[in-house]
DNA sequence: TTACAATTATACTCAGTAGGTATTATGTCG
DNA sequence: CGACATAATACCTACTGAGTATAATTGTAA
């Protein structure tokens, strides 16, 4: 598959015709069909419907006509962001997060970070904890946040909050018929939904490490590959689950209450490679300061302990 | 540029090395230097240092490289997605929708239908109300979630809910200091910004003819392109937004009251084919019933007036 | 500093393929 | 059914991507 056959397709969906896709193409129709041809050929599937005027799309088609366009758009973007940058000498920070601060702080940190930088270009990639650490060293990513403790030593780690966490227990069962928080010993003997299910180490260790430190051992401990399939699995009463605070906003069909104790946390870490000189790791501290400073709703005393960022004294 | 290219950058990239990321790509180094070099010349720009052992990249390259790997990634899943359709004569089930409904119910009616129908491929699209009709007409999609009444005979309209309309002010300045909901003639003289700037008719006009309909006349109107944009206006203090009140929480550090009156509010709409004979269309409607029978957190009392869709009596 | 090993760039050739032209086959509509 | 519109096929040409041989450059170690 070729750049070329997604734009000569996007051109035939388009105008429903070979003929003047081809002419706004500045091609031949000839060659416009055999590209085609080869298309689907490659695929194995039929795109077109030919016997039919004007040329009908199959539903195949219909799917890969969209796809098709925004591949295209995003290799625009792709194209346009890179001569931006090098054409203007511009540095690239690159962010690599994971997904559940995309309840928290991270959204209006980028969006804080774009508006003060504007001659740098920001990149963010979602990627788990574990990996962010690779990504550090080889320089794929400059700063990473996650949700896991490391001891690579080419890598520093800033604890930026220690948030609470949450269990999730299916609605019409004796433990949601109370909200008060939940001692970690109740969920002795409970069926326990945890996530995710790779890369390991990851979130999913951080709650059995916790329940292992007080001795609690659930009935049955079942692996799924995300929060979102947890939790739907916890709505159908297939157990428990241990989310941070944040993710309560998921679902709304479960009951929740917090895990009590102060070690029934998840942390939320910076990343960033030791001896990192860029300025730009000092200014996304600085911003993180001013946004912790204004008591944004992610960071409400009841889902977070009271620790603080150590550079925001 | 080609994804062949995108591809040998990426194993040269990798490996920053291009006689081993030859090898992998079993070709001979020659023609990969070529290539990327054919790649570069067309961005007219730098992505590799060579000379320097191992090759470095550029933070053009840098961000080229991630960027390519995501495209690529796109491109393997989009073949996936077809062969999957075209091979088991699937359908398609394509959902327009407009971003702000991502805070209402969408994600959770996507997660329900893809696991109620796992013989369909569902696809959704960001796009704006208007946009949806003629999408819908093309069949471009099948159903559309919008805010917006329209007149197009082809096209049916179920309104879902009515949303409340809710009134973002600049902290520390006298209107905010209340919270109680704020009569719409309060808008009088006030700046006011307004988005989307395109394409029109678009939401900014509902706000407008709102305010217009009952004779209140702002000092000024500014219109941006996006309610992240336009609430960043509102805590520099440049004016006041009217946003639907589930947008609150994309902005913490803004004052909000909802606006007074029965008629100050945004619908959320259900667009359809008329005649569109497909089961879906009632699967998708069966599936939004059960939704607002579980009184959602996005379906609050306060932030929505007490209409119901019309097919859930 | 020099020489050698490793690695990338250049020169040249060949083959595959994209595109063009001419023509045939197929569908649509009056 | 016939005429027109439109897509497919056949065949040719030219370009371009890939291979081989070789030169140029970089890093390193004596």
């Amino acid at each position: 598959m070729d750049l070329r056959q997604l734009r000569y397709f996007v051109g035939v969906a388009r105008e429903r015709n070979f003929t003047r896709a081809a002419q706004q193409l500045n091609i031949a129709q000839p060659p416009l069909s055999r590209q085609i041809q080869a298309l689907e050929d490659e695929l194995g599937v039929a795109l077109l419907i030919r016997n039919s005027r004007p040329v009908r799309l199959t539903e195949a088609g219909r799917l890969f006509y969209e796809q098709a366009l925004q591949v295209l758009g995003r290799v625009d973007q792709m194209r346009a962001a890179t001569r931006r940058v090098g054409l203007n000498q511009n540095s690239v920070l690159s962010i690599g997060f994971v997904a559940s601060t995309l309840y928290g702080g991270l959204p209006s940190l980028v969006r804080k970070l774009r508006h003060r930088t504007p001659d740098i270009e920001i990149q963010v990639l979602e990627m788990m904890s574990v990996q962010q650490i690779p990504a550090l060293k080889e320089g794929r990513i400059d700063i990473g946040f996650g949700r896991l403790h490391h001891s690579d030593s080419g890598v520093v780690e800033i604890v930026l909050r220690e948030e609470r966490l949450t269990v999730a227990i299916p609605r019409d069962t004796p433990l949601a018929q109370d909200s008060a928080p939940l001692p970690i010993g109740a969920l002795t003997g409970q069926k326990l939904i945890v996530y995710p299910k790779e890369p390991r180490p990851g979130y999913a260790d951080q709650v059995l490490n916790l329940l292992h430190g007080h001795d609690v051992r659930p009935a049955e401990v079942q692996e799924v590959r995300e929060i979102q399939t947890a939790l739907g699995l916890v709505a159908a009463e297939t157990g428990l689950c241990v989310i941070p605070s944040s993710a309560r906003q998921m679902r709304s069909d479960v009951h929740y209450r917090l895990l009590e104790g102060e070690r029934a946390t998840s942390p939320v870490i910076l990343y960033h490679r030791v001896g990192d000189t860029s300025p730009y790791i000092d200014l996304v501290k600085e911003v993180i300061k001013e946004m912790y400073a204004e008591n944004p709703p992610w960071l409400s005393a009841e889902h977070n302990l009271p620790t603080r960022p150590s550079f925001a004294e």
